[in-house]
DNA sequence: TTAGTTTGTTGGATCAACAGACTAAATCCG
DNA sequence: CGGATTTAGTCTGTTGATCCAACAAACTAA
């Protein structure tokens, strides 16, 4: 079906068919008209006028000759033409405000990651410096002569799906703040669109993404590890956002015995047992500098990967431990969604080569499904930066869907 | 977003709003072509247009005159017509058989259930059987002259999304046969299209449809209370499968203390201590003939029930117990889907008035989103009948979906 | 040089939605 | 009672997007 459930036109059909093209270059790479009507169904006539218009609007370019084919005339190749659009995503985080700059092609234009103590500066400056660093990225946007397509900011916590708001961030101590118009209002009332979204679900965006380009994958699992554990899903090729924008709170999952107290006040908790601190002070004595919460936690993971690297056994004995708790919860999460990829991502993704082997023992052995239903393991390797990758992805995401959408505005 | 764009042209763009159109009559009820066109958007000589087709293919009829408007020209009220068009819903169960039939409206055009012992009959002669109560409901279809859109069957098991076939169905004892296959050899290669899905997932869709009628929601999860527990997930306005069709399995959440050991061989599984047989076990002595399971399970059921309203004290706690525990699993799910309505199915449904007090404060106890998400608990009132009336719907949606497929063919 | 192949464009045909004029059928009001 | 008003639905012509078939362009191979 074209668009589900809502009356169309001409003007809907020819936006539908521009999406196509445009998504289809962007997928399988550059290619003659001939090939893309070929591959799409369309009329060679109409990809003929739809290419011209996405050249129009700045969205696709001629290439060079396609000589791949032996006989008769070579086609003029068609490609993406990434300068002309941009999308941003930007993270407030515990520890660090980030943000990155991508354009239609997927590269990176504008990069930066600044450290900041978000919990001692409090709302207020915090969001005074976010939006600094969310101005300096449109500037280096307009700089390029691009076209911005919107904004998407990633926060640890609950956001309300409809009205934006920041319900609850444990982690930062934040609870009902509207960042979306405190950020309006620091930006200066922009024009472009600006989201909030969960950093969870933004960085399982950018996995899905990824796992895109090489594979035919519609329905994966993201669990985030980091002194919490986070969690997002894609299923049937749409994020899981839940009734109100709530889901994917898998750290609170009551499977782990009664003994460690959770941030939430119960116990039990799965982050308990799989979440960074967990980890640490299995593996760790109380006065170890790896457990130092003031350090870098990269600089943290690299000591502990080195031990484990090493053979120290303490610490090869607690990664086994955490392992098969997450390969605990995770088949929870395994027997509900059937995902088609479980994708370690923060810490996780870090100490992977050591979680692995267990995680996937217990899914095998607590997976209804036969063979686990399937299910691959992976790690990402986006690391801290898939938030705001999956919010600048995002924005893009609306230009392939609705090409029309920029040049007018 | 849809999963992939496909290019459309003039027959697909008339499919499209031939769909709105139908739709728009069914969920919102008759209405004059004006009005349909003022609601959807469309034009009113295209609404005359589409109206014109629709009649034609026998979904749509001329009703009365519309007489609630003060002024001006009354509108010729356009309404369903649900004699034209049938699903047929079938199910497989360990103790029974079933079949439905509901016309384009909703209406039951045919019903049939026998009980039967399907482990102990085996799967040749079950199927034999069963393909004789779906023949019997096809020919009640043409007999009553409706064009039949496909039938759909249900099972209680894993059942491979692509190939429709059943891998595992534990109650029954079968596992690895190609039911649809099967079937179609005994039904004759009928020409309708016939399908083969798990039946808790069939009876989300029944529930779905059962509350769009009333709310906006497009985000449940359903429990099915049985001697297991069955789940089905619609996220977003689908019916979440995952990538091998095999979602859906909470019964074995590991969130019990280990005590009673599970079907599965494992302990600690969610339904060894909500299931139909931990109440019983905590509600009764074990000479209790509603403990039987020769005895049927209604009749069982209203036993319990009638124990309750007397206000056995023994009975009462294991109702609480039974809710608290269903709480503890259902908050896992809320917390990870976020839905807006838990849909409490099965035996769960008919001892909801008991269960709802427990659930609802362990809901509230354990889900971080506040107020518990938005979360509702209710009960569906489908009974056992649920995952037939969801397998009939299923085909009926695909007429909805796209309307021109019928007459055709 | 010529035949064969493939690319991309052109002009006409088709089809579906749209806009506005028009007819139809009711009520309101003098 | 009859004209004004209001709303419903149809009719006619226009717009716009895709498709089709023919064709020119560009290249290879013999």
């Amino acid at each position: 079906m074209v668009i589900r459930g809502v009356a169309a036109d001409h003007v809907a059909l020819r936006r539908n068919n521009l999406s196509v093209v445009l998504r289809h270059v962007h997928d399988l790479g550059p290619r003659s008209r001939a090939r893309i009507a070929e591959e799409t169904g369309l009329n060679k006539a109409t990809v003929s006028s739809l290419v011209a218009e996405l050249v129009e609007r700045g969205l696709l370019r001629e290439g060079s000759a396609d000589s791949s084919r032996a006989l008769g005339r070579p086609g003029q190749l068609v490609e993406l033409d990434g300068t002309g659009v941009c999308g941003i995503g930007a993270e407030i985080n515990v520890e660090y405000l980030a943000v990155v700059a991508l354009d239609l092609a997927g590269n990176v234009v504008h990069e930066k990651r600044v450290p900041v103590d978000v919990a001692h500066l409090g709302p207020g400056t915090t969001l005074d410096r976010f939006a600094e660093l969310v101005q300096e990225a449109v500037e280096a946007v307009h700089l390029r002569g691009g076209q911005l397509a919107g904004v998407t900011l990633a926060v640890p916590g609950l956001v309300e799906g409809e009205t934006g708001e920041l319900k609850l961030a444990p982690n930062l101590g934040w609870s009902d703040l509207s960042v979306a118009k405190e950020m309006r209002t620091r930006l200066g009332e922009p024009a472009y669109p600006l989201h909030v979204d969960n950093e969870a679900n933004l960085a399982t965006l950018a996995a899905y993404a990824e796992l895109r380009e090489t594979d035919e994958v519609h329905d994966l699992v993201l669990l985030t590890g980091a002194v919490g554990v986070g969690g997002g899903v894609v299923a049937g090729g749409h994020l899981l956002r839940g009734a109100h924008g709530y889901s994917g709170e898998v750290g609170h999952m009551p499977v782990a015995p009664p003994g460690q107290s959770c941030g939430c006040g119960r116990t039990g908790c799965w982050e308990t047992v799989v979440g960074l601190t967990a980890l640490l002070r299995q593996a760790t004595d109380r006065h170890d500098p790896v457990r130092d919460p003031r350090l870098d936690v990269e600089q943290r993971l690299a000591a502990v990967v080195e031990r484990a690297e090493a053979g120290d056994v303490r610490t090869l004995s607690a990664l086994q431990d955490v392992g098969t708790w997450l390969g605990i919860g995770g088949a929870i999460l395994v027997n509900i969604l059937n995902p088609a990829v479980l994708v370690l991502g923060g810490y996780f993704a870090v100490l992977g080569p050591w979680l692995e082997e267990p995680l996937e023992q217990a899914l095998r052995e607590r997976v209804l499904a036969p063979d686990g239903g399937g299910c691959r393991v992976v790690r990402s390797d986006l690391g801290f930066g898939a938030a705001v990758r999956g919010g600048a992805q995002i924005c893009l995401d609306h230009v392939f869907a609705d090409p029309t959408r920029l040049g007018e505005s």
